[in-house]
DNA sequence: GACTAAAGTTTCATGGGATGGAAGTTTCTG
DNA sequence: CAGAAACTTCCATCCCATGAAACTTTAGTC
């Protein structure tokens, strides 16, 4: 009867919208105001500004003096008890933080989520070059070191669906050929370690390894170095007694 | 007009159960059984089941095989954009790990939170002691050593509107005299550092400094160490520099 | 492997809460 | 200090969340 029905699959449903407005947080909007978020969700601003008003009262969302809207602390509490802050960051962190002070490099942590890798942590100092990768950031698995190696160590079955889809190819040297990602993930496989030549960032390189438990690689590390630092004997050896440090630390728990 | 209009708190409200339903998600519940969500927060099976699956859907949520849900990545990553992660924990992290290759021990990075001290991130090895601070986690400003530079250097009223609240003592050492506590806070200004002994947990004692932005007080970082390894000079010496490094590193972005 | 208790899932009639246009208020901006 | 943009409140309408009950699956026992 009401004639401006919306048709198609209406986005309806009060929780959905209230995840589909956390969701706009993202590494471009670390900061939104009621005004942003309506544009970005295409809600009615007085639907909208219910539900944030509703998720700031309960502390998942926080209001600034500048009226921008954050991610709040309660929501924040919550997240550390993902069993990714839980057990992998934790674990892994003193190993990282000492692989950090002993290569002064970009030092990455990641796991496989949603067909991407998922960075966990990363450390980066002065001394370090800059990077797109954030904890928290997804980036695609056949640029990058450490999603090379979370590629390379899945079924031959999951490898060949990923490759079926069109590959992002943010720089000239990124390896989009199927074909030749396949031979690029053999070798990971027969060496232990993935190398990207500026295969993501113009002038940089990284090495990455994974960290195995119980014959399957739950999650990589790596460095992210300049070009012409990429001293791959030296960084493999580092990096794979970190990988082996982490995973006694995660079965010690 | 609407007759049985119950006007008091009514507890409803399908999203504030879906944030209450979160957070049962706790440091003592990294992964509950629909049955247990339904207890801890008194649902109706078939009302949290809805919930929980819509919550699932979404990726704030995910189950494993031994049908326990658990905090979901997209949850984790949407938290990651919170500014504590953003701004604090990114910049103090490589500081962090250099004062941990340093002196060994615990480190903790806290903020106030609520009127308590909220752990934004600890790095713990082998050779430090075990503690019951962890990321994410909350623990009272007066039983520790970030909690009393926190506390030290709010303002006059929110000292005292602190200390008019009956006050935990998790340990005979623990100071809860009002007085006491603000002799002892009056030294951590004057000193510029804060110690305990044995005020959260027998046998270990914690050294702390503020992190200073703008004449206020945005963070500590503390060391905990056993009783025997207190060495107050040195560690104090060090976390000042530590702090300086982080504030700087603030500041610099 | 049958039996059973507990955990999880689906169903559905009902009414209470969500909805969003519109009007009112505050806060920027030139 | 206008004028506009951002934000907040209001409220009649109606849709969707509700939860008891029935049903299905899983895990535990002999």
């Amino acid at each position: 009867m009401s004639p401006a029905r919306v048709e198609s699959g209406a986005p309806t449903a009060l929780l959905e919208r209230a995840m589909e407005i956390l969701s706009c947080f993202d590494p471009k909007h670390s900061a939104l105001t009621l005004t942003q978020i309506a544009e970005l969700t295409k809600l009615p601003m007085s639907t909208c500004h219910r539900i944030v008003g509703t998720l700031e009262a309960g502390g998942f969302l926080s209001k600034g003096s500048d009226r921008k809207f954050r991610v709040g602390t309660k929501l924040w509490t919550i997240a550390q008890h993902a069993p990714l802050s839980e057990r992998l960051r934790e674990s892994a962190l003193p190993t990282l933080a000492r692989l950090y002070e002993e290569t002064g490099e970009n030092v990455t942590l990641a796991v496989l989520d949603r067909g991407q890798a998922l960075y966990v942590d990363r450390l980066v100092g002065e001394r370090s070059i800059p990077t797109i990768s954030r904890a928290g950031g997804h980036l695609p698995l056949h640029t990058t070191g450490v999603g090379k190696v979370l590629l390379a160590y899945q079924s031959e079955k999951a490898i060949e669906q990923y490759l079926a889809q069109p590959l992002p190819k943010p720089t000239p040297q990124s390896i989009t050929q199927p074909d030749a990602l396949r031979r690029d993930l053999a070798d990971v496989r027969k060496n232990g370690y993935s190398i990207t030549r500026q295969e993501m960032t113009r002038g940089s390189g990284s090495i990455a390894v994974p960290i195995m438990r119980n014959g399957r690689c739950v999650a990589a590390v790596g460095v992210i170095v300049h070009l012409n630092r990429l001293d791959t004997n030296r960084l493999v050896s580092t990096l794979t007694d970190a990988a082996a440090s982490i995973a006694a630390e995660l079965d010690g728990h």
